[in-house]
DNA sequence: ACCTGAACACCGTTCAAGT
DNA sequence: ACCTGAACACCGTTCAAGT
């Protein structure tokens, strides 16, 4: 749970501006969710009427698009620092096992996966495919053609999204050891 | 879609039981998630009116329960039949392929991942935990010790389960061409 | 500029009454 | 044995009125 600071207006009431709804927002996903977003609970958070949300927002959808797209930016930010790597090898390995920490970005990536709602679907698409690229210019830095560049990149980008599910779903990678002792194999096995 | 049989009652009325909601509810889930199931939608799909939905099931989340219930055990069966497969090679590459044409069972598995519902979660957990048994077998049977067969089933695990993600959710895996060149390589990586 | 509070439609749930 | 239809609380949405 991230903490929103409060500022108070003239009369001494509490506002709020869009960017504390996404936050709270985004929070309520992380732990329950797609339909734990509901705006009389993300209200009662904020300290504010469900009322006061159509002043920021159109609709409900919006709110979730709004809160997507600033998740989707850290992420790309994430990503291009990540990118800028020199050594290919530290790239695809620091890709993998910093992503395998779960933090809330890799909790929304779960829990939002398959929610059936199409902007949704449509953001995690897009940052998948950016993992990708990133994973397959690695591997062309490291030598492989193309098509076999590509095959390795999906494998280790599946790999790496299968477990994610396993750490949140399961008791199966549910310790910090039993992570570190996959990502050491998933590393050895796949990233030459 | 599944298409439900209607039988008639005495008076001529359509009547349903609960395996009918149960599978009317798979179908919804499957296809836009756990949002999807209404009770009201799932009634109009079934001709029959929201109040009748109580007298087979005592809430919401008993549909959800029951209906999970019986994929888990058709989920079950599957893996049991592939379990007998005597070569432990065929039954690694049975498991990941066979797994990997998209139908009901893997759009509900990707569906209703995080979805913050305990009792999913948990026949999630339960569903993979099999695989991973079963997985975990076939390379002790080709002879690899067990830290080296439980590292190998847990990533043949991951990737697959991070595949059935980018086949729902990206343009990456979305002609069997492209799944079919994947699943190639991945069993050429991952299975000796 | 931002919020409240009342209003309305819709979904989950209950239940008395129907066949 | 199974369903209807009305009722109620709750959430999404609108909006006039407040500061």
């Amino acid at each position: 749970m991230v903490m929103h600071k409060k500022r108070k207006n003239g009369a001494g009431a509490v506002s709020r501006n869009a960017d504390d709804w996404q936050e709270a927002a985004l929070d309520a996903f992380a732990y329950g969710g797609l339909r734990a977003a509901s705006i009389p609970s993300i209200a009662r958070t904020l300290g504010v009427t469900k009322g006061s949300f159509y002043w920021h927002f159109g609709s409900l959808d919006d709110l979730i698009a709004g809160a997507l797209a600033k998740w989707e930016k850290d992420d790309r930010e994430t990503l291009e620092t990540l990118e800028q790597l020199p050594d290919p090898h530290e790239r695809l390995r620091e890709i993998f096992s910093q992503s395998m920490e779960l933090r809330r970005p890799q909790a929304l990536f779960v829990a939002l996966s398959g929610s059936g709602v199409t902007v949704v679907e449509k953001a995690l698409a897009r940052m998948s495919e950016n993992r990708l690229r990133v994973l397959n210019k690695a591997y062309r830095d490291l030598g492989f053609d193309a098509p076999s560049a590509r095959e390795r990149a999906l494998l280790v980008y599946s790999a790496y999204v299968g477990a994610l599910y396993l750490r949140t779903q399961s008791a199966v990678l549910d310790s910090k050891g039993k992570t570190d002792s996959y990502v050491r194999h998933a590393i050895a096995t796949l990233i030459p």
